[in-house]
DNA sequence: CTTCCGGTTGAATGATTGTTCAACTATACA
DNA sequence: TGTATAGTTGAACAATCATTCAACCGGAAG
């Protein structure tokens, strides 16, 4: 024999349950998408900031010891997917987070890895 | 003037306190790790399926439509994150969830979606 | 022993992504 | 009007990463 086709079934029922409960490809990639913005210590130091209290762009650039356009890059990816939002005061614009989905989230992540 | 240093802090009582909040910098590393894991849909199917019931190799391939070779890279990256765990049988390797933080994690995300 | 099959591995490739740099906008202030 | 400053933007670059391919390992069955 040549070549084998890859996907054949060892456990027929297994993989016909698995079928059934498994999400729309779209909701995978959604989900994907949004934990992506997790995955980068840069945002989740901005997030964790916001956390407590209102922020400015040049704040947080000190505080993280990144350059502004840096933050303003990431701090745009957050807002994008509406996990920060912003209020303009003068040139100063104040960052904070949208809602508390984040926190419960960071959450529940530095629960895994405290073990 | 020439060029200006970066981090001038406009308001000190505002990052003052956003320092002593501040998690370790190797906290925000390891969390941002973690979440790595979380930001890709091959992955995230997989741990979806593990949620519900364990499953070898070739039928997960087959789940997804990958190759074996593509889920057993990505389970291998699983593995040593804790995420899954395996036991093997024979030559059938049966994966499944290591704990369930990782269930909680990916239902406070589809929360979020859902909006 | 030989073949089949579940699974692993490493190198290669293409795609994605975070940061920097430089130029730019807009508000404040003198 | 002119200058300093908060913030944004896009291109460019380096680094990271997911998948494929081909070769391989080890248990099972003939």
């Amino acid at each position: 024999m040549q070549q084998m086709n890859e996907p054949e079934i060892i456990h027929e029922e297994i993989v016909t349950k698995a079928r059934e409960t498994s999400l729309a490809p779209e909701t995978y990639q959604d989900l994907a998408t949004l934990f992506k913005l997790f995955g980068d210590s840069t945002r989740l130091h901005l997030l964790h900031a916001l956390e407590h209290q209102e922020m400015c762009g040049v704040d947080l650039a000190a505080l993280l010891g990144v350059t502004k356009s840096a933050v303003s890059h990431q701090l745009k990816s957050l807002r994008l997917a509406r996990l920060v939002k912003y209020r303009k005061e003068g040139q100063i614009v104040w960052y904070s987070l949208a809602d508390d989905h984040v926190k419960k989230i960071v959450d529940m992540a530095l629960e895994h890895i405290a073990e």
